[in-house]
DNA sequence: AGATAGTCTGAGCAATCCCTCATGTTCTGC
DNA sequence: GCAGAACATGAGGGATTGCTCAGACTATCT
């Protein structure tokens, strides 16, 4: 229930150029240094801009974490929805092992392109209301897709809804997991192969 | 590899008590206010304590979150562990649904104690080497003994030790995530009873 | 061309925050 | 009971940070 901000909308080509930079800059600069380490300063001296810029578009610091994230999640929703979708499409009669390993290996890939931004953002920094609804609405989405994919296989499970929000949340934590601090025990193949067995074989 | 600290080490049993006043603070303080507005006077304030006595005994302020969080890790080790342990025991030749039930409540009972601290010293923090190292030990020592139990099943997964890491992963972030953000599709005995049927047919 | 609104600048203010240190108090061993 | 060690105190130094503001430059419109 945040109020709008107060600050400048950017209405020239200029100005929104001004905030993309600052964004960019933003995620470059908490990816290496971290939340607290990742000062304003640093993130307008990096986006090339003068402090006073950032604060033209930007409420306070959180605003600019709150804008990175918000572009984070749409980029990851932008790149994984269309896979889900295909549960729907042509992968709507292929066995679950196939399936499953598509769903993860989609996974994999998008947790593999900014890990430490990710980890940061999602773990290192109390959540916006706004950003914890779109990343919850974007769940939710996903779990309703794997859903009604399920309900609509042989043998459905009882509670599909319930089934699919476990599913979408054990790809996730084992794909955040992977990348984040790989497993000594065996390498990514080998992972990915047991991890669609376990799920598969529970369906 | 950290050096040893430079600071006192308490002998007499007026400065173990500050000691441990300090560390219990700290995890209250960091609870309700979060690592960047935990300060260190605030947590010198709540253990009635000056900040002088905080620093006769502590580094710097990451030494006091790396105590805290070594002392929560032995806390889950402790209560944990044991119920581990009866996999080699009275629970060696019972149906794996039960026992994944069982592991799977006393891992929810675990996170429920404190799970604002948990979060934020897992999540929102910048982990010690030390910590990290600590965590890892654990989880690898659970991982071990279900590996040691998968092993010794009938029809047994090929490879024990990653079909281990992966249930102990699942069953970490699922009580993670039950007892942080509730679902809300069901309660939380139908949560349990979808991920132990989950998990169990997939072994 | 003048006027208005949009955009940019960066020195520096106000507010913290972490941590020190000089001083005082309590304990322990002899 | 005394010396020395352990323990406790808290005002404030030094450093940093988020953010402002007064003013200058640029675009757009009539």
């Amino acid at each position: 229930m945040t109020g709008p901000s107060a600050r400048r909308v950017p209405s020239q080509a200029r100005s929104r150029a001004t905030v993309e930079a600052v964004v960019e800059a933003a995620a470059q600069v908490f990816e290496r240094h971290g939340y607290g380490a990742g000062t304003t300063n640093r993130i307008a001296e990096r986006a090339g801009v003068s402090i006073g810029s950032v604060y033209q578009y930007f409420d306070d610091k959180d605003a600019i974490v709150e804008a990175v994230a918000l572009r984070h999640l749409a980029d990851g929703a932008e790149r994984l929805l269309p896979v889900l979708a295909r549960l729907d499409g042509d992968l709507a009669d292929v066995e679950p092992e196939v399936v499953l390993r598509e769903v993860l290996v989609a996974m994999l890939d998008l947790h593999r392109d900014r890990p430490r931004l990710h980890r940061l953002l999602f773990e290192e920094t109390p959540l916006t209301e706004a950003v914890r609804a779109r990343g919850q609405a974007l769940e939710d989405a996903a779990a309703r897709m794997v859903a009604t994919w399920l309900a609509r296989r042989p043998d459905p499970p009882q509670h599909p809804a319930l089934t699919a929000r476990l599913l979408v949340e054990a790809v996730e934590s084992w794909s955040h997991r992977v990348v984040l601090h790989p497993p000594p025990d065996a390498d990514e193949p080998a992972f990915v192969t047991a991890a669609t067995r376990i799920l598969a074989a529970g369906l």
